[in-house]
DNA sequence: CGATTGGTTATGATA
DNA sequence: TATCATCCACCAATCG
């Protein structure tokens, strides 16, 4: 892949330390943590207490199986770089490195993936998997008794099951049906669990109708799996794993197929995590950064990814062959969504600080001009689609929530936002529920901000005192109308319901 | 223009 | 309860 103004080399070698390090600096965190809570968790279960807050249980019996170093460098000469690049900055991180390697080769450190995420192939689920012994194979048994739900034919239409059900991929949105008034959502205790350590960049409901689930990804490379209405011993069902090797940038779910699960991670990686195989399969490697990934609604064989500043790709599952590789931005490319309504419409946001709406007919390898543009003053950090696919909800660091409308998304107004959400959470992205009628978004003081459509301006906010930090990233169930999931900078996962 | 530095902000662990 | 370490977002300012 060319140079093209996606990263200098430098930047590229500086961001690779600081992967490395961070790698190494997680990996010993986790470690400790995952140590000092099952200490902790030991003594505590003894007295614990009814209001404690569910979370991901180490597991204390797996024996430490590290064979292989935790870093597993990438020759610079490989890549084409001079060998004095590492220089200064290089060497100074090395050596902290190499202390702390000294340091955790010291530790009892139990229930730790014996695979470095870093490396290419796939990765046994069994070998990244962070809970108690035994517990492996019960989240690929409860994903694979999930029904298929939908149906699809030959050109990759959703002939639907359901009256509730339109067409959708990322999430299945549910019409026009009338719900309950946004306002009344509530958090109930045991719809509260820590699910990952750190902080989360991506979440995810399973999009099936058996059970509720969420998927979500942190800053550490870990995945995280919570069974909301599972129940083991301690109230809590949740499977830990660590596929990846720094921040986990987006997770999506093939819609057809809910044990086919894609992540996308800083490091470069794309995996499928196959539930059937037993693996995180590697579908795609690069050595730019993977900031966004969806999947189209009309051809779940294509995954879409942002990669490095403003790289587009258009990657064919089964070939293993990208189909489209091109730059559409000037920097990195947030978020990637597609119109459920209208096939072939696409929507991304950028750092660059606008938001454009393609025609994937139209793109190509040159530069490719958008249907439409949406200017912000900053860096923007979402573009989502309506349900219905009539409005395109943008946010923006420039404080403002942009709305965009019209047959030719012509007219865009813009409602005031704080969104300053500062260097330790995760940017702020405006999402839709189950129809058009709302937009949520996180508030910097601990609360859901409800932004009516109809209106244009702030209507509500969703509080609760037992929400104790700012939930900054969102999805909505795509079955289960008025289940809101939000997810926080400290691993937390609140799931709103209907009273 | 590319590189670098500094400022901002919230959270969980710790003392 | 207060303090501390975090450091993968972004922007403004500065230097070469």
């Amino acid at each position: 892949m060319g140079s093209k103004g996606k990263m200098t080399d430098y930047e590229r070698r500086r961001l690779e330390n600081i992967q490395r390090n961070n790698e190494m600096l997680a990996a010993l965190k986790v470690h400790s943590k995952l140590n000092d809570l099952s200490a902790a968790s030991a003594s505590a279960s003894a007295k614990r207490t009814s209001g404690e807050i569910k979370s991901y249980k180490p597991g204390s019996a797996k024996k430490p199986k590290i064979e292989t170093p935790l870093v597993l460098r990438r020759s610079l000469r490989a890549r084409g770089v001079p060998p004095d690049a590492s220089t200064a900055n290089g060497l100074d991180d090395d050596g902290v490195i190499d202390k702390q390697i000294n340091k955790s080769r010291t530790m009892n450190s139990n229930s730790v993936p014996s695979v470095s995420p870093r490396k290419q192939g796939p990765i046994r689920m069994h070998d990244s998997f962070c809970g108690e012994d035994g517990l492996e194979n019960k989240l690929s048994e409860l994903v694979k008794g999930c029904s298929e739900n939908v149906l699809l034919n030959g050109n990759g239409l959703i002939s639907s099951d359901s009256v509730d059900v339109i067409k959708g991929c990322k999430s299945f949105k549910i019409g026009k049906k009338s719900w309950g008034r946004v306002e009344e959502l509530e958090l109930k205790p045991e719809n509260i669990a820590r699910v990952v350590p750190g902080r989360i960049m991506s979440l995810r409901f399973f999009p099936t109708r058996d059970m509720q689930m969420v998927a979500v990804g942190n800053k550490f490379g870990d995945i995280g799996f919570w069974h909301v209405n599972g129940k083991d011993e301690d109230g809590a069902e949740i499977y830990l794993y660590h596929p990846h090797a720094g921040p986990v940038s987006g997770i999506v779910i093939d819609p057809f197929s809910v044990s086919k699960m894609y992540s996308s991670c800083y490091e470069g990686f794309i995996r499928m995590m196959s539930m059937e195989k037993g693996v995180f399969d590697m579908v795609y490697h690069s050595e730019y950064c993977i900031y966004s990934i969806a999947l189209s609604p009309h051809d779940v064989n294509s995954l879409y990814f942002g990669e490095g500043k403003g790289g587009f790709n258009k990657w064919d599952v089964r070939t293993g062959k990208s189909s489209l590789s091109c730059d559409l931005h000037g920097d990195r490319i947030n978020t990637i969504d597609f119109n459920t309504d209208t096939e072939n419409i696409m929507a991304t946001s950028s750092t660059d600080g606008t938001a454009c709406i393609w025609d994937l007919r139209l793109m190509k390898k040159e530069k490719t001009t958008p249907l439409k543009i949406i200017k912000h003053k900053r860096a923007v950090h979402s573009a989502y689609f309506s349900p219905s696919g009539k409005f395109l909800a943008t946010t923006s660091y420039d404080d403002k929530v942009g709305l965009t409308s019209g047959a030719n998304y012509e007219s865009t107004s813009m409602v005031h936002h704080y969104n300053q959400t500062g260097r330790w959470i995760s940017t702020f992205r405006g999402i839709w529920g189950w129809d058009d009628s709302s937009i949520y978004v996180g508030n910097m003081k601990r609360g859901v901000d409800v932004i009516s459509v109809d209106e244009g301006r702030l209507v509500s906010t969703l509080q609760s005192d037992i929400l104790s930090a700012i939930p900054c990233r969102f999805d909505p169930h795509p079955y289960n109308v008025g289940v809101l999931a939000s997810a926080t900078s400290g691993g937390q996962v609140y799931i709103w319901t209907q009273p």
